[in-house]
DNA sequence: CCTACCGATCGGTAGG
DNA sequence: CCTACCGATCGGTAGG
């Protein structure tokens, strides 16, 4: 059986990682300090490098696990078996749903990874570019036509564009909630897109 | 007749502003320090506090004089006095311009604006709120329908998600452009919203 | 698992 | 008496 670690270690260090995602996403990583971190866990600064060798090691704990859920998600999802419109919409409403339990951690995800050494930057790097795939391909799914143009890539980074700027605009107060621009999300980018299909390579309006 | 200031005052201080905005923007505010940042300008560290009195008001002359450019362009679209598809897809046009020359300004402003004092923070989100509100006041009058349904901010912040998002995936070596990209979410916005107009308060699709 | 510290580097300013 | 500007170092605090 294995020993030295603790029954509680791996809670304690869950209880850390997330309030470390909390301290990072409102002050920046490198604006927070880990003698805040340990004040805010209720433990001594020294006992915080007990659970992690560094603090780049904490900011990575958080981006790497944070995109092992998001991936998680694409799993779930793809196992329902969905016709292309549905599956891109539960697409779209598990994000949502999973962007309103997670705002920390995707903040810390989005102005935060460049801060890691660059293996590690690359490794979360390499696992959102997996999401991006599938995102695409589930478009593509929908509207074959954006892959032939080869803007499938583009596209769905439209649409991370739509969901993931949420954060710097929805409030947890506010009369939206994260679940109610799914739907809105899903209509404008599923309609927007076909009509993109179906458009002629010259641009749709002259702007000037 | 002023005296004072060399004439060639606010020439260093701008060149100053500019290699703040790439160096703040590169390896974020805190990160960067006033010794690099004197390095990169080619001057004495003691000498950046003769054009500014410390490093926050470097921040918010960077965040503060980007969005006087962006209120200029959306003025400016607005002299011209264009149909509603048009002035939109100029607003979208002029902003993707803007964006692929203001890189470095735009990441500081969306990163690292949360570092002012509560007033200074204040000011520029104000400039912003005006920024967004000329958006929402474009897209009601293509579409009316989404006043009416009180989605014109939200659906101006999915806007600002699809634009201001390429910055963190455009890259100046790609294929793709900004200016490229401005039609393409144009015609996916418009279509998308006039879709979304014309569909019951139901969601469209039941994800699950 | 704490108190007590370190080498280094931070933002900002002294005298000249 | 102003501005422009330097080498050296300040008090405090970061991560460890």
């Amino acid at each position: 059986m294995a020993r030295g670690k603790a029954p509680t270690f791996e809670l304690q260090r869950a209880a850390i990682l997330a309030e470390a995602a909390h301290l990072f996403a409102d002050k920046g990583f490198h604006n927070a300090s880990m003698a805040e971190l340990a004040q805010a866990c209720g433990v001594s600064k020294p006992l915080l490098y007990h659970y992690y060798r560094d603090k780049e090691q904490i900011l990575f704990d958080i981006a790497d696990s944070y995109m092992d859920r998001l991936l998680e998600i694409v799993a779930g999802v793809e196992e329902e078996g969905l016709e292309p419109d549905a599956h891109f919409a539960a697409l779209v409403m598990r994000f949502m749903e999973e962007y309103e339990h997670a705002q920390s951690q995707h903040m810390v995800l989005v102005q935060d990874v460049k801060f890691l050494k660059q293996d590690e930057a690359a490794r979360v790097r390499d696992k959102q570019r997996r999401v991006v795939a599938a995102f695409a391909e589930a478009i593509v799914r929908v509207e074959p036509g954006v892959k032939r143009r080869k803007l499938d890539k583009p596209v769905a980074m439209i649409l991370f564009g739509m969901i993931n700027w949420t954060f710097t605009w929805l409030r947890a107060d506010g009369p939206l909630g994260f679940r109610d621009m799914a739907p809105v999300v899903t209509t404008i980018f599923l309609n927007g897109v076909k009509a993109l299909a179906h458009t002629n390579e010259k641009k749709t309006v002259a702007a000037h």
